[in-house]
DNA sequence: TTGATATGTTGACAGTGTCAAGATAGGTTT
DNA sequence: AAACCTATCTTGACACTGTCAACATATCAA
């Protein structure tokens, strides 16, 4: 059929493929990735996996969806969770947001990262995915906007897309290895809470 | 000798080969660059760079202290310019920051990116040559603490190293072209500013 | 002149992405 | 049941990459 692949010769290649590529890409990351040696691991020959993708950029962008589709579920959980002050919701967030994208660096990179966006031609349904956790976020900074979380001074889209920039390069100073120092991660995070929110400079 | 290649059989090679390598990088980025194809453009045999880098990875390395060479004196020259307040060269700074990054997007890339921070292992005359730069910035927000234009709730160091994280997050999206607008760069530029500066918002 | 050394060359190897041509296995149609 | 189509997998091949080894030569010092 379309969607379910039937045990052919191999069983599932797609999602061998797949899990196989997701986790050498965390090992390594993506320099680290090939398609011979991924084929090799899964027990296929070469050229196997194209039938299952048309390029390597096409399995890659297939593997930045799934990151994307998480990704977005998280902020809508973040969303509906009604329960502490909003100012602590956005720290707490902003803490798991650069937790996470140093845990998993490599998967991350792969998402943000110039292989897929700049070098690569980003597929059409990944565009989607990312355009969709991006409007997630865009969402909920209208809430904070409204909660006096963060700055009200500008558009709930030009603000998100600032605060998110924010995170983004402190994210990728850690991930591209320029800064290392994880002991000074936590202190960078907080100052840089402070710097987002409104409550940065508190008015008498 | 040792610094100044005359007329061997070439010329130049080192610097013919820097040259050459900067410019393919500049218009093709760093994926675009081969060792092999440099070597034809100069017009020696694949091989002959060995002799002047051992690496590729050392190549780059040059290239890349070369515009960290060239950022610094950029920063120290705006330190010393005293006409106009604090603020405005702050916030003309970020701009010109920014405008220069994305201008040079495949320098900038090659400067910052993990290339030569993660894959590839920076030189010794590199990380030498970045962490001046940054001290360099390190010392201007100093100033910029002292003149009341960036919050002194913490350290320099710690103020210096989120705002540029902002400042290169967003260049990053740009770069990376995630963010591929140019028309909401200006705007995200202005928000920035207002973001990393304490009058952010001004109280009464 | 005699070396040493810096610089350049060709040949080779292992690795990459991916196309083309052929084999086979599964499901569908007759 | 037989015939056929198509999805899947295979081997072979090509052009490309970085870089090592071995060899050639040009330049400078003794």
């Amino acid at each position: 059929m379309n969607t379910s692949k039937k045990n052919y010769h191999h069983g599932d290649l797609t999602a061998s493929l797949l899990n196989a590529a997701s986790q050498i890409i965390e090992e390594q990351g993506v320099e680290g990735l090939s398609m011979r040696k991924l084929a090799d691991t899964v027990g296929v020959s070469r050229t196997a996996p194209y039938h299952h993708f048309k390029d390597k950029n096409a399995l890659l962008c297939a593997l930045a969806e799934k990151g994307f589709q998480q990704q977005a579920q998280r902020l809508l959980a973040l969303r509906t969770q009604k329960e502490g002050a909003s100012v602590q919701l956005f720290a707490a967030y902003v803490h798991q947001y650069l937790d996470d994208a140093i845990q998993h660096k490599e998967t991350y990179d792969l998402m943000y990262g110039r292989t897929l966006w700049k070098t690569g031609k980003p597929n059409a349904s990944l565009k989607v995915a990312s355009k969709h956790t991006f409007k997630c976020w865009i969402d909920w900074v209208e809430v904070l906007q409204k909660d006096s979380v963060l700055p009200s001074d500008n558009t709930p889209l030009r603000i998100g897309q600032t605060t998110w920039a924010s995170l983004h390069g402190l994210a990728r100073l850690f991930i591209d290895g320029i800064y290392l120092d994880q002991s000074d991660l936590t202190q960078m995070k907080e100052q840089m809470i402070r710097q987002l929110c409104v409550s940065h400079l508190p008015c008498t």
